[in-house]
DNA sequence: GAGCTATGTAGAC
DNA sequence: TCTACCTAGCTCT
């Protein structure tokens, strides 16, 4: 699942299971066997991630640069390592965990000039502490790029991907299609200590809950008709994959709930595809200002196809 | 169990 | 703009 919260994540977790060991560095799959073989047998420094990057340090000024694009994965085991599942680009076993990555869009060896090559293109990540939201209010009040545009590049911003990008924008009342200039700046402020609390709440729980407590219950009846007090599954006990479903369904506004109601106002949440991505969003809740209103909304983007 | 879809990006054309 | 990456959860049968 890999926005940023899920590096931040990955991150943590591999630093606090390998960092300060001797590991053990393969590439059963073989697309990183070259480079896997460099770090076989050194000391795992460090980890860490900004946006959706994560960069692992190894002794000798070393760095692996990791992008899981869509659905890579890195799942970490208890050794002894099992036989590799699957096309594992590079496995990593220390003394008390082994890791399998899957699937990654990017797995190199880039070292430290690679790396600040790569975050020369990245823009701040409310995860982390050094990050200066300033230099995202620049891109967004100088650019005619609509939000739902900008919000998901990652130059402007790093670490936010579809789901963040369509609950933030229905969280502040915004439009996809208003221009990153029309918007003010005390709403950025907003949005930004928004998505830093959002985001921080996302590494904690390993999923992405955007729905406030507050409207837990009423999205619940609104997706099952009945509230979530009385739902037994909802209330601890097995994990059922019925439950799964449900409480994934009640963790967000917006985002894959096309064609069914806000809970803000009752319309239909609508859907499009937006320069290649889905993009939900509430018609009602976030209307264009007057002004736009009869202008460009939604240039570039198509109608929904699906019901 | 088969088929579809997706929280993303880089590179080729 | 299209394709590769080739996982994993969900829906449908």
């Amino acid at each position: 699942m890999p926005e940023g919260h899920s590096l931040h994540r990955l991150a943590r977790s591999i630093d606090r299971s390998f960092a300060g060991d001797a590991v053990e560095s393969s590439s059963p799959q073989g697309r990183f066997a070259s480079s896997a073989d460099i770090l076989d047998g050194r000391v795992l420094e460090s980890a860490e991630a900004w946006g959706k990057h994560l960069f692992v340090r190894f002794e000798g000024d070393e760095v692996v640069h990791v992008h899981l694009g869509l659905y890579g994965t890195m799942v970490r085991s208890r050794p002894p390592a099992l036989e590799p599942r699957g096309a594992v680009r590079w496995r990593i076993v220390g003394p008390r965990w082994y890791a399998d990555l899957r699937g990654p869009t990017a797995c190199e060896l880039v070292g430290d000039d690679g790396r600040e090559r790569i975050l020369a293109r990245l823009g701040p990540d409310p995860l982390r502490r050094d990050s200066e939201p300033g230099r995202a209010w620049q891109r967004i009040a100088s650019s005619r790029a609509p939000m739902g545009t900008l919000l998901m590049d990652q130059s402007v911003i790093a670490g936010i991907g579809n789901i963040y990008r369509a609950e933030l924008l229905f969280r502040h009342g915004v439009s996809p299609f208003l221009e990153g200039r029309e918007l003010k700046q005390p709403v950025f402020d907003a949005m930004w200590t928004d998505l830093s609390a959002l985001m921080r709440d996302g590494v904690k729980r390993g999923r992405i809950v955007t729905l406030d407590a507050a409207d837990v219950d009423a999205m619940a009846a609104l997706d099952s008709d009945r509230p979530a007090a009385d739902d037994p599954e909802l209330d601890g006990g097995e994990d059922t994959q019925q439950m799964r479903r449900r409480r994934r369904s009640t963790g967000v506004y917006v985002y894959r709930r096309e064609g069914r109601p806000c809970l803000r106002c009752g319309s239909l949440v609508a859907a499009a595809d937006h320069q290649g991505r889905r993009l939900y969003w509430c018609p009602t809740c976030q209307r264009l200002p007057r002004r736009r209103r009869a202008s460009s909304a939604g240039a570039g983007t198509r109608p929904a196809t699906r019901a």
